[in-house]
DNA sequence: TTGTACGCGTTATCAT
DNA sequence: ATGATAACGCGTACAA
């Protein structure tokens, strides 16, 4: 009922343990093996369908081929977009991916939960910001000198290596849009507390500025990143007195909310109000209307994350304070057009 | 730079190492120690942060506290709503999820990741259809004896032990809904060729006959489970003629692509098509119109599945052709309404 | 109450 | 070219 050993594949074979390691073992063996014995070897094996214990390999190895990948939420579309990418790109690297949520998790729950969920793990990567962020880190560099990168944490908290979509650049494209459509009016609606939503308000409010256009404390919009909360909010706004004629969401999420909010008050996108999304998750490409967003790129970014946690393992060097930002794109669709002409 | 070990711990306590063990492994211990010793242990292991390798422990106990969740594609949001809750409910188990996508690889990379996913766990649930089933579980029960459960699986492919929504009595709610409502003109629109999907259409055909009310072939239509091209195909029926006055897709992912085709063709939901989803994604709450559809009790799916998979795991027996069933319910908001006058 | 010694299933270093 | 043997870090029966 036990699983198989290579002491007992051996006996079967009529060599001893070793043999059977060097033959299994993947090296590039600097110790040659007879071809004859390999072959009987692998013969043998494949008819018991024998596979070493990994878990034994690992104690010798010190490499468990395990990565942890701890994300706020995973019902978020945006985050499981990034969570099939980086398991995608793992795989690759020959690893595997560990799965803690944060989310919904009490102070202590927490940190049992981190624990449990980083045990096997030879890194880390950090996605989005976690509610305990600090305590977390701390913990797990200290005890288990954890190599750590961050993704989408906003890029001004070097605590631990960081790449990141650039903020900046995104919400520019996104307002040289709107105003190149004649918009003015332009609001800014933020989904969550987040690093990144921060530096997308910041963004918002940097490039108006620049371009003189002036903007009223009531248009920026703070809701939570969830479809209902989101849409009561945009709701509201909408309803006031000199409402925007454009509005730019923090992500696609409060986006897509905003066209609910929209349809709700009556307005018409993109005939009334124009919405403009951050990330371009799937869905919206055939939300009602489709929606115009800035496009992440998340290949590279998982790409560059997973490489820097990879030399980070290799070298035990976690580079504190490396930030690394990535430019998105424009995609243009149907949730944006000529500001209304009375309102330009 | 290594991790500590318990004989160094030991030695700076002065105790043996077995004595450090018998501390913090955390069992019952038959074998009692010293309370001031225990104290003088506890203390250093506070101060030096160390924690026992879970590597060596996993080899001496043969538990790492590894599941596999292999899914088909966690993009979709049916299945990024179910790892969530099944992540949860492990962690409630203090197991930890390591994650498997058999999306998008090719024959043999397929093979190569369940391996690499595998390694460590101790048994695994494989969610919804995948492209190569049989060769997965056969692959994982003869070489490992991987315990194994299904969810989402439709449930006659008793190859594992399986768990998932009833689906006849989902789509006889959503029949008996619309029918209440006039409708007699219902098509069916099935989100790709899992298990689940056809199970869903037979029902549909089946309580459409028992209500006596006759379904051309043309009423039935199968699409990719995929935004995109469920809403191409969708359009292409609702421009037809002597098109439904009510649609029940197989998934939500599929009825919010329906709403998208309606709005396409020009058509008004629910004034002139009804629609009802399957699934109760969190998005179905704000699409334009909201959903009427049909909710997994997901909580209790995966509740029971890892009961089931904790009970493999604990006596060995596989109970190869359990199956068990959940009742959904259905959830009305405002993609339905009364048949148009002249349609019923 | 504590320490000694062995084994978990590998890999890698010695001999042979 | 192959076989003994020593770690890897921990749990636990056995001895003291």
């Amino acid at each position: 009922m036990k699983r198989l050993t290579m002491k007992q594949v051996g006996e079967l074979v009529g060599v001893s343990q070793s043999t059977v390691s060097r033959v299994l073992s993947g090296a590039p063996s600097n110790v040659p093996v007879a071809p004859e014995t390999r072959d009987r070897i692998l013969k043998v094996v494949a008819d018991l369908g024998y596979s070493p214990n990994p878990v034994a390999r690992a104690l010798r190895s010190a490499r468990t081929g395990l990565l942890g990948l701890i994300v706020r939420d995973i019902n978020d579309p945006f985050f499981s977009m990034a969570v099939a990418a980086i398991t995608a790109e793992a795989h690759r690297h020959r690893y595997s991916v560990v799965l803690g949520h944060a989310d919904s998790s009490a102070h202590e729950a927490l940190a049992l939960s981190e624990t449990l969920v980083m045990g096997h793990c030879e890194g880390a990567i950090l996605l989005g910001d976690l509610r305990d962020q600090a305590a977390f880190w701390m913990r797990a560099r200290a005890a288990r000198r954890m190599p750590l990168v961050g993704l989408w944490q906003g890029s001004r908290a070097p605590h631990i290596p960081v790449v990141n979509v650039d903020n900046a650049v995104g919400i520019r494209l996104a307002i040289e849009h709107l105003v190149g459509l004649g918009h003015r009016r332009i609001a800014f609606i933020q989904g969550g507390q987040t690093g990144d939503g921060l530096e997308r308000r910041d963004a918002f409010r940097a490039v108006l500025h620049d371009l003189g256009i002036p903007t009223p404390e009531r248009n920026v919009l703070v809701v939570p990143n969830a479809y209902e909360a989101a849409e009561a909010g945009v709701e509201r706004m909408l309803r006031g007195r000199a409402r925007p004629t454009a509005l730019v969401a923090s992500t696609d999420l409060v986006a897509v909310a905003a066209l609910k909010a929209a349809s709700q008050v009556g307005l018409s996108v993109p005939r009334e109000v124009s919405v403009v999304g951050f990330d371009d998750i799937p869905l919206v490409r055939i939300t009602i209307p489709s929606l115009t967003t800035i496009r992440q790129p998340m290949q590279e970014l998982s790409r560059r994350a997973l490489a820097r946690l990879m030399s980070a393992m290799g070298d035990g060097q976690d580079t504190i304070g490396h930030v690394e930002v990535i430019p998105p794109t424009l995609v243009v669709r149907d949730s944006t057009a000529q500001a209304p002409a009375d309102n330009r």
